[in-house]
DNA sequence: CTGTTAGCGCATTCAG
DNA sequence: CTGAATGCGCTAACAG
């Protein structure tokens, strides 16, 4: 692979005469600097990362450490996320972790092995011995750790579509959650909680205005567990707080018949773009998934440049989305 | 950042004992090797993998250039290709073009100047400029580069998508392709005429065993004026063959009130989650994604440790999964 | 303005 | 079996 030398020896120049007119920095005399660039077009020259790592001390990098790949509540921020940092010269490590909670502490090596200049962090679980000596940003979920993080504001949101209910006049409510392990879980059951009982509901399967909380884990088998349990007593209104506990409870509903929202009212959570041509619409809150992938790259890009660290939980307010199912 | 002789002289050893140590080559007393790893832990010593890069020669780590992160038909071979390398001890580094050709070379550049040992790469057009100094196997698409490629046999999978349309009698079928700039568009449009043509079906509006083919681009919006332009005398069964392709289909569809398969018949391309839950579900051609970043990662693999290249097109089986829409 | 030089941290020779 | 020394390719500081 051809090095900086050879380009040097090609335009007859000396060795850090080539470095300075590629980098643009320190003074080159203008011809000087054209026979370099030529030399270093016609060789093919690409600057060695590695060794500018080394000697510069940072990698131009950063890591991206997600749950899941496929799943585009983590990809939607992260494609933006890519774009933002690639304009400010950073390119992205990815490596997921399927929720398996040892293999956060594996990425975080790995990409620390590598010298990233910087991470950003869905964390698969609560923060337990999450340590990087890099900076870090966690997105989506908050793990307590003293850092920054990015997320969807899913308290607003989800009383706000709990509202929706409310309103609508359905005086039996149900919610399915996640494990409350993660913070997106807990969120969202307090959003749902607040309105609920501000309203008047109360947890109980005698009161007049009445919610239940399914807990369950955020997947679509979860889901479809979930809604089997709830149609021993069928809710009016039920309320899936994941796109993969929509998908769940849809597939249940299409095996016991039950339309929405004729036989009963719906509203999830996220906006895969199916919501918009199931059915009637799947009504929804939507998070910001775009804003939350720039924000959390920009937030990273201050922490690399400045130090100071503000360890405090960024929510970005997201979008309810009323179409038909509720 | 805590370096090897810190280590080595927590240790109370030599500078190379130490090296020899931690990577397990070369002889080290018993002795000396725990007091080694034990100086490590403690102090949380991290390999500098910039330093190693330069001094092995190699990253360990590998680049994934795709189109688009937030469309599953990429990210679902990504999530297991990226699998498989992490066992193998190579990491990723991931970039996406928006399918702008100009985005592709600078990917390649970007990934050759971090000296990535290899590049799966999805094109994003025509072979054209593509170059890179490291080893390219591609995936999905293939370029026509002197490269490896790992795509879907898409050829066989529309022919036989083609023939459940021709075996329910209808007459009169219309498809929608990609851009002809892609393979994938190629090789679908190539297996749906030979099914089409094999069964005595012409391109000829008066034939009596008749089909059409409208070109687009591979998006919802493609999706929707291609089936705006079907309407005007609407075929009996349509294949919309890719899956945002159906999502337009679906969308120009609902706005004119059209029912699959009572009003016409429905065959896609793709796998995505909905496609089950939707209506009586989306007869579809299912391509084998995981097989295929699996393989893509093997074949990268491979071409890594071996440097002889068989730059031949291996084409893998995908799935007929037959629903309700035809 | 230009050429020369010293490390960045590591793996790996070569002496001991 | 161990310690010291070399150089991977580059940038930055220095001397000319």
């Amino acid at each position: 692979m051809v090095k900086l030398t050879d380009v040097a020896r090609a335009a007859g120049v000396g060795y850090g005469t080539a470095s300075r007119a590629l980098s643009g920095k320190g003074p080159v005399g203008g011809d000087a600097r054209t026979r370099v660039l030529q030399a270093a077009r016609e060789l093919g020259y690409v600057t060695d990362g590695t060794a500018r790592a080394l000697r510069e001390g940072r990698t131009r990098s950063v890591g991206l450490i997600v749950p899941d790949m496929t799943n585009e509540f983590y990809t939607a921020s992260a494609e933006v996320l890519q774009d933002v940092l690639r304009t400010a010269g950073h390119h992205l490590f990815v490596a997921t972790t399927g929720n398996h909670p040892g293999l956060d502490q594996e990425a975080l090596q790995a990409m620390a092995a590598r010298r990233v200049d910087g991470i950003v962090h869905v964390p698969s679980g609560p923060a337990a011995a999450h340590q990087s000596p890099v900076p870090v940003v966690e997105l989506n979920r908050y793990s307590g750790r003293q850092v920054p993080a990015v997320v969807s504001d899913d308290i607003n949101g989800v009383k706000q579509l709990t509202e929706l209910a409310v309103t609508a006049g359905y005086t039996d409510i149900a919610a399915i959650v996640g494990p409350e392990t993660y913070s997106t879980s807990r969120d969202r059951l307090a959003g749902f909680k607040a309105a609920a009982e501000a309203a008047g509901f109360e947890d109980s399967p005698t009161a007049a205005k009445r919610f239940r909380i399914i807990s369950s884990d955020f997947s679509v088998a979860g889901g479809s567990e979930a809604m089997t349990t709830l149609l021993t007593k069928p809710p009016q209104a039920v309320l899936p707080l994941s796109s993969r506990l929509v998908m769940g409870v849809l597939k249940t509903a299409r095996a016991h018949g039950i339309r929405f929202p004729d036989d009963m009212a719906l509203a999830g959570y996220g906006d895969p773009d199916w919501f918009e041509i199931w059915g009637p619409g799947i009504t929804t809150f939507a998070p910001p998934l775009s804003e939350m992938g720039a924000k959390a790259a920009e937030t990273l890009l201050d922490l690399i440049n400045s130090e100071d660290i503000d360890p405090s939980i960024n929510r970005l307010p997201g979008t309810i989305k009323q179409r038909g199912t509720m």
